[in-house]
RNA sequence: GCGGAAUUGGUGAAGUGGUUAACACGCCGGAUUGUGGCUCCGGUACGCAAGGGUUCGAUCCCCUUAUUUCGCCCCA
């Protein structure tokens, strides 16, 4: 038997609903917002990745789906949203309009990871991508639209956990004194810390070994490196969310593990998922300066991304959402040749006018047909028997109060939708 | 990439080195000449993840592989 590959999934059955019914919010959300669809390629050339996410990261460094395609390019199929949108982006030239560009994006992302709980190698998420404007009312705008999705959805004990980076100056007088801290210390530190001091000590801060370490809970805050604009930028962004009633927790730890985050960088958590693994729902931050890196004009960038498989497992805890089940209107049922030519007409005509329709498509006996239309949570009835075609009358059952009435064949479309 | 645990039908699962792999739910059929959901009766794994090995004989022992799951790492 052919199986699934490893770290995919088959979205189906009650899955598939609670799948819908995220993405309707999260499309009605992104409307009242005024953000554009985008789909950009599941592959892209290989160095977008890695001149973008960054050589330093482990996504790139391991965890890429790497292939050459048959005219011998490096392809990557993306592991994440943002390169493909602003790669796009610069590409149409778009930074050249008068106006903000805001993008949303709902898709699959492909990384090559030991699968675990909240984490597959097929994933999919929905974030969004603000190009062209550095207000910090965007970034407010960002945060809580992402909050708000969350919200929508029932989700709660929200937090957003938010952090800023500052800009380059900042952000290297930091590193600086980070590294000047850490490096008499660093023999103290787990074997993994010691490579990040080389290679990208801000993610020292995160470390799950040594997070309850003296020497991290004394080390240097990014906030208090932030040079004057920086600061001053970052209090404004607070501010806003704090017009915008969104609750929020500055932790000065976040740093993300994408290299292209500066200034603003947050994450969501719902408090109510104790296992800290999977409760990280989301997450995002500005890259003002990945649009140039990208051969593009100096620009500005925000963004944020969901995981909706994380998502879904999150409502699967909720009991709004646990007897979630789909529902037909009416099932038609016939056992003769003759009656199964009238229902063809039937099913179509109601289906042809937005009822839900489903009827006998195994050949089943009347005993079997209505079990089916149990099981399909039915309900209406349509039931035909030779007798009464002849006479042009049809029977529709409620299969709720189990009453039954005979009407005429050729109203039986506006007998069922008076009815439901 | 490293370490631990698991893998029996449509589902939940019991089980033993030796004829027909419990039990339950579900499903199918019948009792009920075309109006059911109750009850009763019957059927329902050519097979115990896949492949190989040990053995007179393995679902049960060993090896390999795959997948799942937990932890590390990392992230959504």
């Amino acid at each position: 038997m052919i199986t699934k590959p490893k770290g995919t999934n088959d979205i189906k059955g009650n899955d598939a609903l609670l799948w819908e019914y995220v993405n309707n919010v999260v499309n009605s959300m992104m409307s009242a917002y005024n953000y554009e669809f985008i789909r950009t390629p599941i592959f892209e050339a290989s160095e977008l990745f890695h001149r973008s996410v960054g050589e330093s990261s482990d996504i790139v460094k391991k965890e890429t789906y790497d292939f050459k395609d048959k005219g011998d390019r490096n392809i990557t199929l993306r592991p994440e949203g943002t390169a493909g949108v602003v790669r796009s982006y610069i590409e149409n030239k778009e930074y050249a309009l008068p106006d903000a560009k805001k993008y949303y994006y709902n898709e699959t992302m492909y990384r090559y990871e030991r699968p675990q709980k909240g984490r597959l190698r097929e994933f999919t998420q929905f974030g969004v991508e603000v190009l062209g404007s550095g207000d910090e009312l965007v970034d407010a705008e960002v945060i809580s639209l992402q909050y708000n999705i969350l919200n929508a959805l029932h989700i709660s004990n929200l937090q957003v956990n938010i952090n800023s980076l500052g800009d380059n100056e900042s952000r290297n007088n930091y590193k600086e004194a980070l590294v000047k801290y850490l490096t008499p210390k660093i023999g103290e530190l787990c074997e993994d810390c010691q490579e990040r001091l080389k290679t990208n000590p801000l993610r020292i801060l995160d470390c799950k070994v040594d997070k309850d370490s003296e020497i991290l809970k004394n080390a240097p805050k990014t906030i208090d490196y932030l040079n004057k604009e920086s600061k001053e930028r970052f209090e404004k962004v607070l501010q806003y969310l704090d017009y915008l009633d969104i609750d929020y927790q500055v932790d000065s730890n976040i740093v993300r593990g994408l290299d292209y985050y500066d200034h603003t960088v947050f994450e969501i958590v719902s408090l109510d998922n104790e296992e800290t693994k999977s409760n990280v729902l989301g997450g995002g931050g500005r890259y003002n300066k990945l649009i140039k890196e990208l051969d593009g004009p100096e620009s500005y960038g925000i963004g944020f991304a969901c995981g909706i498989d994380r998502i879904v497992e999150v409502l699967k805890t909720i009991d709004l959402y646990k007897n979630i089940q789909k529902e037909i209107e009416v099932y038609v049922m016939f056992v003769s040749e003759e009656e199964k030519l009238h229902a063809l007409d039937i099913v179509q005509n109601l289906r042809l006018n937005g009822v839900m329709t489903e009827t006998n498509n195994m050949n089943k006996g009347l005993k079997g047909e209505f079990k089916e239309a149990d099981r399909l949570n039915a309900k209406l009835l349509v039931i035909l028997n030779n007798e009464d075609l002849k006479k042009g009358l049809v029977t529709i059952k409620d299969n709720a109060t189990k009453e039954e009435e005979k009407v005429d064949l050729d109203e039986i479309v506006e007998e069922v939708i008076g009815r439901l």
